[in-house]
DNA sequence: CCCGTGAAGTTGTATATACAGGCTAGTACA
DNA sequence: TGTACTAGCCTGTATATACAACTTCACGGG
């Protein structure tokens, strides 16, 4: 039934557990090659192996001459697309605030009880929240969540920390789907967006599973005038090692 | 000044190398480690590396016991996310069509020149044409190619072969940028796309590069109510070799 | 005090070797 | 004729070994 798992992928296994469980973290140490092969008596080729690995895929970075250690790039987010609000304007050096307009329990139905893989009726924690940049609207976050997943989601400060980042604390999202649409939206988003009549929004529907499950939907909207998304694509193989040069975008968007 | 790149990453040039020439084509059968041993005279675990990480990148698919073979999955887009419209359309079993509005010479100015990084005034193919999906106008394409990396861009005929797919023969794009945007169009966007007045649009603005320089600039407009940009998102170390699910989408779109 | 040098530890690469397990084709046998 | 088996090739993994290059740090000479 259970396949015995290839060494190097126990050893890869066993790090990303410490990593996710906060016992390293970000820029922490991790064993070195030789370390690994005292402690976990294999031979120096499978560390490098599953070391390399680790690096390729995101998890550490490598210098040769110093050692290995845990990188928070992959923290900050899990996947570069599917970011925070919150730190997305961090990262743009602005102030971002939120508001709470609603956080309560609900049944779920129709499209959200299919969104969410459970039966009709089934508890959800219903949060609407607008987050802003320097005062400014930029996210109308329409977000539900299973209730059973995320006991505690009534009671959270969503205006401290943004759901988003309370759901990756409580268990790190595993997987994401995502639809981008352009809308021009009613009355009811509008003013929450403090939007123009006739002006567009930027609508992204997200659902994340975590352990296999899709545990969260949400319904994000964004002005079309203040707001939009970019992305980068390298081909695989452009090795991580190399320093990476991830900004050359920004004269675009202005 | 040019480092000697590793052994196993000149292995990976040359079957990557053989591949987007065209001399080696989907399904073709690539040298087996021990052939590779034979003829490149390098040890097998070298060869192994060469072929394991042309495998974890999409390039070839290896089955344990029949061999290494070119990866088609890879051919159809290169980069998931970055795919021709023709080729979306023709997934959904729709028919795609597209009508070529204008084709000119034409010299960079402004916003082309910056996003293309050359001087005003530099030659440019400027492309603009309609795509539509079972008649209905579905996508504004407004490209611009740099002309000295395209020169039979003026006399293809891009109603039956899309820019894209036209560009992606040349050479191979290796990178790409996109923004995305919602708006609502102006009078002659809406007539081209014929979309209702006041309706959305979903503008994906993308730069592409290949050999390093950009050489492709590309303002799509989308009706927001016929079209939505899709995205699904697993963490890296999800093993390429499995069964890849690429399913379980669509149900949100309807 | 400063600088160079070298030792120790680290990653990066390359090789030879070994065994396990999957797949295929051909052969021997019933 | 058909079936079972096996030889041969393939990938997948694991180990031991070796050398190169990089980083840090301590030590010693100027």
């Amino acid at each position: 039934m259970n396949q015995a798992k290839p060494r190097y992928q126990q050893l890869k296994d066993l790090i990303i557990g410490r990593i996710s469980s906060g016992e390293l973290q970000p820029a922490d140490r991790v064993p070195s090659e030789n370390e690994l092969v005292e402690s976990m008596s294999v031979s120096r080729m499978t560390a490098n192996r599953a070391l390399r690995e680790l690096n390729d895929e995101g998890y550490v970075d490598r210098v040769a001459g110093r050692g290995t250690f845990v990188s928070d790039y992959r923290s900050q987010s899990h996947l570069l697309e599917v970011h925070n609000i919150a730190d997305e304007i961090a990262l743009r050096g602005h102030a971002h605030s939120s508001q709470v307009m609603r956080q309560s329990l609900q049944h779920a139905r129709g499209e959200v009880a299919k969104a969410l893989h459970v039966e009709q009726g089934t508890d959800v924690v219903h949060l609407l929240l607008v987050h802003a940049e320097n005062g400014v609207p930029i996210q109308l976050e329409d977000r539900h969540v299973l209730a059973s997943f995320a006991p505690g989601c009534l009671q959270q400060d969503f205006a401290a920390v943004t759901p988003s980042a309370y759901l990756t604390s409580i268990s790190p999202l595993q997987e994401a789907e995502q639809v981008v649409r352009a809308s021009v939206p009613n009355r009811a988003v509008q003013k929450y967006l403090d939007i123009e009549d006739g002006e567009a929004c930027l609508v992204v529907i997200r659902r994340t599973w975590s352990a296999g499950r899709p545990v969260t939907f949400a319904r994000l909207h964004h002005p079309g005038s203040r707001y939009e998304l970019t992305g980068h694509y390298t081909p695989p193989g452009t090795s991580r090692s190399t320093s990476s040069d991830v900004v050359q975008l920004e004269e675009l968007r202005q």
